[in-house]
DNA sequence: TTAAACATGTATTTAAAATACATGTTTTTG
DNA sequence: CAAAAACATGTATTTTAAATACATGTTTAA
């Protein structure tokens, strides 16, 4: 059981962004985490598509937060990037074959689980992570003017 | 966000173990589910490795459930399958390498969010999965004299 | 016009899981 | 005692999804 890293580096993107005062760079945040530059970028492109934050390009280009930071749920981020929650195989009902599902319990069980899970991180959001702004700012060696 | 088939298979393993009132083999379990015999023979041996079911050889053999259906705790089966919940880097502290871990607030609430899925299953074991033992009996076509 | 940013499609690599294969052991029955 | 029917176990292969890399394009400001 695991999230994929593309979704554990959007949440970072999301500290990082909404940690630092100006505008970042890609190359910033892979450079921070030692993280593939592509990879990043791929993260970036689809949390600027869901709105989450806004990129420009061209020199000064770069990325900033579009809501406020507590308007960013953690739950909503983390159903946006994770596309699949198959966890067992009677929840991909195209390629189910399981011969029990009719009656089976386990895959309510299974659902209200990770409602749990769900709710939990509905409760949070990006603002909850980025309290200790300037703990992070320093890990993150975040100068808030630009070298 | 998946479970592994492996988990999955065992959860299905103790069902129709605990659905049969006899003795019952691997044989018959992938064919109902149609699943590989060789991943199922892997999963039954681990649960009668950790005491859930009792495995005899030869001619007459098969498998039996050791313990009470009430006495089987669905979150405690899934936390042993399921060996790998590094749902972000940080929870894997020897691979770790993410600069904020020692001020980040996700991996607190990622945790409880996992405490919270957990708990939920937790609160059930095999015998709430198996109230309805006619039903999956018909489903999974279970014969009380073997043929 | 060049440099520094993001965009985007494709290809490759990696890692884990799933599956298959080969051989061995145990037990019962004819 | 031989054969059949079960599980055991180690290794190898295949599959799949995710991660990463590559190549090229576009935008913008200095």
């Amino acid at each position: 059981m695991r999230l994929k890293k593309y979704t554990d580096f959007a949440l970072r993107v999301l500290i990082y962004t909404g940690t630092s005062e100006r505008k970042v760079s890609i190359k910033e945040i892979s450079d921070t985490f030692y993280i593939s530059t592509e990879h990043i970028r791929k993260v970036v492109h689809q949390l600027s598509v869901k709105g989450y934050i806004n990129t420009t390009r061209g020199r000064n280009g770069g990325i900033l937060l579009m809501k406020d930071p507590d308007e960013i749920n953690i739950g909503e981020v983390i159903r946006l990037m994770e596309n699949d929650f198959y966890l067992v195989e009677c929840f991909d009902g195209e390629h189910n074959q399981c011969v029990i599902t009719p009656s089976c319990k386990l895959r309510s069980v299974v659902g209200e689980a990770m409602s749990a899970f769900f709710e939990v991180l509905n409760q949070y959001t990006l603002a909850d992570l980025i309290v200790n702004k300037d703990e992070l700012r320093t890990l993150m060696d975040i100068k808030e003017e630009q070298s």
